[in-house]
RNA sequence: GCCCGGGUGGCGGAAUUGGUAGACGCGUCGGUCUCAAAAACCGAUAAUCGCAAGGUUGUACCGGUUCGAUUCCGGUCCUGGGUACCA
């Protein structure tokens, strides 16, 4: 018989379940290795084969470092809060809770059949309230937070309230909001009220306002993925951009540091760039420009302050607060018009849409501060007001989004950095040097910025400034899935809840929508209330859950601390994370963000998350296409389809086999294709294929339940890995699982021999010693595997596990000291073969516990000798040569080779390229 | 639009990071075995010209650097992810 995979398979997952083989708990006397999956949110839908891509890759490294000795952790769990399954409770009045743990389920048993070696004693459920209640605490830390810029981390509130008791806020150097003096005398006269406002200036989690969607006719607030086309997407309702009040991150307060220590970490340069991007730190100055007639003053920020004298009009942001002041009677209608029309419109549409260019004049005109020449104020939808301070001064001529507008609108141009060849407009002038600009003419660019800084200092019209692109992460939702904010309103004063009074409960409602005056969910919840004060009612985001819960894994069943101390000292940071790139930019940076916080208070003594981060990509549906002839219950084939007037239609991936439909099973997939007719190819009805996202709609979610039923959880894992470089993004198709199936069974076969009277097979291994070239075989595959999987080139591995098993069936190899090392370096990604081997050898521990075996390599080694190559007359440097040449063909070759020829008065070569004993190439 | 990836046979992908392009697997074709089929095994398989030996062209496209480019540089096209309340 061959390889029953679902018996054996069955077993060993019983086994390690059984004797908690992969349970870990801290060990001084090995060393440690962390690795880390990003949780799963628990989606109706199931696990797709494009979850476990990331966590096979993971599970490979887990077992490989075990092999070699470490004490792994390796754990999992649930990102459980979120909005899915909010919608389908709305939907259905079922309860989140209810759904998310039917999901749970789904999912651990979907897992527990890959066969991967997680420690589910340690599991973490981000909506379980002996999680959220640390979740709720660390929301309290930050409230009771403030950022010293002086000593460059956060501090404890009451060491800020000590110093406005003594000297006030002059000599305070925070991160803050608002700027507001008093002294010390002013603090101890304001009220309670005022000082709880002054406070939330410098919390970390504060009130601000902030920009949101908002759908009037669902009474909440949407994700910009909820809006299609200023609509909402449930339901189509119209929605508008409105400031609202939030509980908001002072994330900005990490700025730099969350630049800076990317220096620090092993993740992917594109991820790294990805992060510095979306963090900008731009160098430049904000100015001040008086406005003409009146008393205000406008406030711009530039990185290019040199081209001020180039600045021939000014922008405002359809949002800034003086566009209404300032706007002059005769254009206030057309002006209100364009505000009302941009503000409906998200960010991202209006700088997609950049070559559709708008604005309007709002008839007021700015001061030069060094010409004094009057400079129009217009308003255009190209500045966002969430960036700088929603204003720009416009240098058309150094700067393509002013340049277009001013050609658009007719606005003057004047060129102010010389020496670009290139259009007006197209050149930024990064260099070069200052023309039409007074006191800065004649200097470079650098130079130039330096002394209009200056200047500008001087004569007090504004400062050198640092931007960061970066803005304050909004943190209330008004949603019902998620952490109740731990804050209550005594007299309109937020209050943090005692600690000991944590968790703060999500409580029942009847209904998972808004109230009908619009306020969030958790509203409608009778007697939702602390010490007699109402709670704040909206809730954390989605991100909240997963900024922390590496750190929860570790001692994940305390009830005393997030975790103890000496789990927390043990297993420091993350190891190896892996994960889609999808998170560059939110989990992975929140995620920094809170273990910054957290080191600064002292909880914990790291100061970033993970080490190392690979992503992996992500995994597309493969959907199939049938083609029905119009008005007919008739189908045709691929390549016959042009003849007709066909509609496309998905069809279920799983009845169709490389692109060939199995049509009876078609027919009784639904009931109105029972009596289909098919136009067929050659006998076969060969369906359409297209990428797309995985989806149910489309009939391509593949779950990895049927592939685990048709070849086993190794097969699936093997094949996974076999499909392609695990960064890159592939789509799924089956179309080469036989391939590592068959792999499987050869292995199988290698030590099993036929036995002639039932056909059975029978394990049969010799005790013979290995010949040299089996032996080598064994070495070369160690040897290869070992370098893939400290690469994560985990595919190239599979290839030559492939190699290995086809060489040795061909010396018919079935050596017990051979066999045995194999089946220790095929554990990582295939446990389950692996195991029942090593069984069948002998032994009785699990192969988890085995070393992963050295490489010798002196097995390796063919023939060698060196060529020394002489140029005039003296030994330059020695070939060596590893395949069978001669001296002579040496010298023939050499002399014979032109590139050689031309080389050799030049650099070394590193290495020529021998094959069938001719020289055939050199590399220098 | 902006930021970050990717593009190599019929298909998934290799290529020691500048040195024999196409490893390995799938598929297809041919063969062995069989009454037949399946399975298994053996062989062929980038395109093109040629009976053959062998030649030519080939890593999205255009150009550059180099003795030599899939690899490095500049530009273009297509495509995936992110774009701040999806997770």
């Amino acid at each position: 018989m061959e390889y029953n995979f679902k018996d054996i398979e069955k077993k060993w997952q019983l086994y390690w379940s059984k004797n908690q083989t992969y349970k870990v708990d801290i060990d001084s006397s090995k060393k440690k290795y962390y690795v880390l999956d990003m949780f799963p949110y628990p989606s109706g839908a199931g696990l797709h084969v494009g979850h476990p891509l990331g966590y096979i890759a993971s599970d490979i490294f887990a077992r490989y470092k075990r092999l070699l000795g470490f004490n792994v952790l390796h754990p999992m769990g649930y990102d459980s809060f979120g909005l899915p399954a909010e919608q389908y409770a709305i939907q259905t009045g079922q309860h989140p809770a209810v759904t998310t743990e039917k999901n749970i389920n789904r999912y651990r048993q979907q897992l527990d059949a890959i066969g991967f070696s997680y420690d589910w004693s340690k599991e973490v459920r981000t909506s379980d309230p002996s999680y959220y209640k640390w979740t709720q605490w660390i929301f309290i830390q930050l409230f009771n937070s403030w950022y010293n810029v002086s000593t460059n981390q956060a501090e404890s509130i009451s060491s800020l309230i000590g110093i406005f008791e003594t000297v006030g806020n002059n000599q305070v150097s925070a991160v803050h909001t608002h700027d507001w003096n008093f002294t010390s005398h002013d603090w101890k006269s304001f009220n309670e009220k005022t000082k709880s406002e002054i406070l939330l200036n410098y919390r970390l989690s504060y009130i601000s306002d902030a920009m949101v969607n908002w759908c009037p006719e669902l009474g909440t607030v949407l994700a910009n993925d909820e809006v299609k086309d200023g609509v909402s997407e449930r339901g189509g309702f119209p929605v508008e951009r409105k400031q609202m009040k939030q509980w908001s991150m002072r994330i900005t307060a990490y700025a730099q540091r969350l630049l800076e220590d990317l220096e620090k970490i092993e993740w992917s340069d594109s991820l790294k760039e990805q992060q510095r991007n979306w963090i900008g730190r731009s160098e430049g100055a904000e100015i001040r420009f008086k406005i003409f007639n009146s008393e205000l003053e406008l406030l711009i920020f530039t990185t290019r302050p040199d081209t001020i004298f180039g600045a021939t009009y000014m922008t405002l942001a359809p949002e800034h607060e003086y566009v209404d002041i300032i706007t002059v009677e005769d254009y206030k209608n057309e002006v209100n018009g364009y505000v009302l029309e941009a503000k409906n419109r998200s960010e991202r549409e209006r700088m997609a849409e950049v070559k559709n260019i708008t604005g309007v004049f709002t008839g007021a005109y700015a001061i030069h501060p060094f010409t004094g020449n009057k400079i129009p104020i217009w308003v255009g939808d190209y500045v966002l007001s969430g960036y700088g301070t929603g204003a720009v001064m416009a240098v058309p001529a150094h700067d393509a989004r002013d340049y277009a507008f001013a050609r658009h609108f007719n606005l003057p141009i004047v060129e102010v950095v010389s020496g670009g060849e290139l259009e007006l407009g197209s050149y930024d002038a990064k260099e070069g040097k200052l023309i039409n600009s007074e006191f800065l003419d004649g200097l470079e660019v650098k130079e130039a910025i330096k002394k209009v800084i200056e200047k500008i200092e001087s004569r007090n019209l504004g400062a050198g400034k640092i931007n960061f692109r970066l803005r304050d992460a909004v943190f209330g939702r008004q949603r019902y899935w998620g952490e109740p904010i731990p804050i209550y309103y005594q007299d309109g004063i937020p209050l943090a809840v005692d600690e000991k009074d944590l968790p703060i409960i999500l409580p029942e409602v009847d209904k998972y929508l808004p109230t009908e005056d619009g306020e969030p969910p958790l509203a409608r919840a009778k007697d939702f209330q602390y010490k007699g004060f109402p709670i704040e009612t909206t809730t954390m985001p989605g991100w909240a859950g997963s900024s922390w819960y590496f750190l929860r894994y570790m001692d994940a069943n305390n009830n005393e601390k997030f975790a103890s101390s000496n789990t927390i000292e043990y297993w420091k940071e993350v190891d190896l994370y892996m994960g889609g790139a999808e998170h560059a930019t939110g989990h992975l940076l929140y995620v920094r963000f809170w273990t910054k916080f957290l080191f600064d208070r002292g909880y914990i003594s790291i100061e970033e998350p993970a080490k190392k981060l690979i992503n992996q990509g992500m995994i597309q549906g493969r959907s199939n296409i049938v083609y029905r002839i119009k008005d007919t219950n008739k189908f045709v084939s691929l390549g016959l389809k042009n003849d007709f007037e066909v509609t496309e239609l998905h069809v279920d991936v799983n009845i169709v086999e490389n692109d060939i439909l199995d049509i009876e099973a078609f027919k009784s997939w639904r009931e109105e294709y029972r009596s289909a007719e098919f136009i067929l190819e050659e006998g076969k009805y060969i369906c359409g294929n297209e990428v797309e996202k995985m989806s149910k709609s489309k009939w391509n979610v593949v779950s990895p339940d049927i592939m685990i039923d048709k070849y086993g959880a190794d097969c699936l894992r093997l094949y996974e890995m076999f499909l392609g470089p695990l960064e890159l993004s592939k789509p799924w198709n089956t179309n080469g699982i036989t391939g590592t199936s068959n792999f499987i069974r050869k292995l199988w076969k290698l030590y099993h021999k036929n036995n002639q009277q039932n056909q059975e097979l029978l394990f049969d291994v010799s005790n013979d010693e290995p010949t040299k070239a089996e032996y080598k075989i064994l070495h070369k595959t160690i040897k290869k595997v070992k370098e893939d999987i400290e690469k994560f080139s985990f595919n190239t591995s599979v290839s030559t596990f492939m190699i290995c098993v086809n060489e040795l069936t061909d010396l018919k190899c079935n050596k017990r000291k051979i066999v045995e090392p194999l089946a220790v370096i095929i554990s990582p990604y295939a446990p389950h073969i692996a195991e029942e081997l090593w069984f069948l050898l002998g032994n009785a521990s699990s192969v988890t516990k085995t070393l992963f075996p050295e490489f010798n390599d002196e097995y390796l080694i063919e023939s060698e000798f060196a060529y020394p190559i002489s140029v005039n007359g003296k030994t330059k440097f020695n070939l060596n040569l590893s395949l069978s040449i001669t001296k002579e063909e040496v010298e023939k070759e050499v002399l014979a080779n032109e590139n050689m020829q031309r080389l050799l008065n030049g650099a070394s070569p590193k290495k020529i390229i021998v094959v069938l004993g001719k020289i055939v190439n050199v590399v220098v």
